[in-house]
DNA sequence: TCTTGCTATGCAACGAGTTGCATAGCAAGA
DNA sequence: TCTTGCTATGCAACTCGTTGCATAGCAAGA
């Protein structure tokens, strides 16, 4: 119910296409809230029936038309209404979670895969937070001076710089807690 | 296709039925995976039509019957086999940071009403976190003194605080972003 | 006594999300 | 020249997850 609403903000920052917005969600606010192309194209579709959005065809000579998005005030309204609902709380799925409960019930070799996985996983985690303080260096050089929106895309930022620090920190904890299973 | 693992991890830990697993989802493994009572009947069947689980019928006198279930031989090497598999990156879905970076395009009626908002959730995480402390001292009392499967489930709690501990963090600084909007 | 709430399971319908595949032309490099 | 990869959109089939409803008896309190 709420990929529709997350399409709404990007578009308002910026209008663009279906594959534009899929390639966003890899990005920016793929941070927050996943989603595939054909998810977006399908809902785009919806979106456009139900008046929230606007296409225009544009052709580009050789390449296939793109339909570029645009938020129309009906689209406004819904999002202005839907800000205003109750926050729904998150539902959180960690796989990793499970599988460190679920590793007292396989052997040490079992143990040792986990640990391995692991140091992958936080290799990742530690490339994924590189990242965002390379975009905020980038995006956000000057923290005082910046407008309402641009603030309001910081603090979310900070959120996912935050979260990842938070994941970095924890795994160590795992880590030396599994290492230490095997004294 | 992980709340299988879910569930052969919780029957492991304890044998149970549809009922009780619903339950535990709503407290212990809920954390880190939700699941309701429709998915967990409907995967228990399945699951033990593939013969990962074996329901015993349990008559009580007066209530209706319940189905225990525990894990069989095959539930173990499939719950092993997909220990060592690679972990899947986490698909995050965070709706109050799209509002966030939304609220940019709403008035200052609509950013008063976030804040509100924030205050609410804020309070709900505030309690999430006691909760979780609580759990803490009553079930890892003594913290040098655990078996394997207690360390192991002590480390995904801890994992429960620190993430609670950065979104009250993180809320704080959202709050005063969006008090300082209106400067 | 009547209502509320808990244990215990389930159907039916719908909506959300994923996966595989298909089309189609252009650009860049091996 | 051939392959790879990018832009750009979409269908079809499937699985996952949610919501509303239904049944049924017991226990506890108003």
């Amino acid at each position: 119910m709420a990929l529709e609403h997350a399409i709404l903000v990007s578009l308002l920052e910026q209008p663009g296409s279906g594959y534009e917005l899929a390639r966003r969600f890899e990005r920016s606010i793929g941070r927050f809230w996943t989603a595939t192309h054909q998810q977006i194209y399908r809902v785009l579709k919806r979106m456009e029936i139900d008046g929230w959005v606007v296409g225009e065809e544009i052709g580009q000579g050789g390449r296939p038309d793109k339909r570029s998005y645009s938020v129309t005030t009906v689209g406004r309204t819904v999002l202005t209404s839907w800000l205003r609902a109750p926050v729904q709380p998150e539902a959180i799925r960690h796989e990793l979670a499970v599988k460190i409960r679920g590793v007292a019930f396989d052997d040490a070799d079992g143990r040792a895969a986990l640990i391995a996985e692991v140091e992958r996983y936080r290799v990742s985690h530690e490339t994924t937070l590189e990242r965002y303080l390379n975009g905020e260096h980038r995006d956000f050089p000057d923290p005082r001076n910046l407008n309402l929106q641009q603030r309001l895309q910081h603090v979310v930022l900070r959120g996912g710089v935050a979260y990842e620090q938070m994941v970095l920190a924890w795994l160590d904890d795992v880590l030396t807690t599994l290492t230490g299973l095997d004294h």
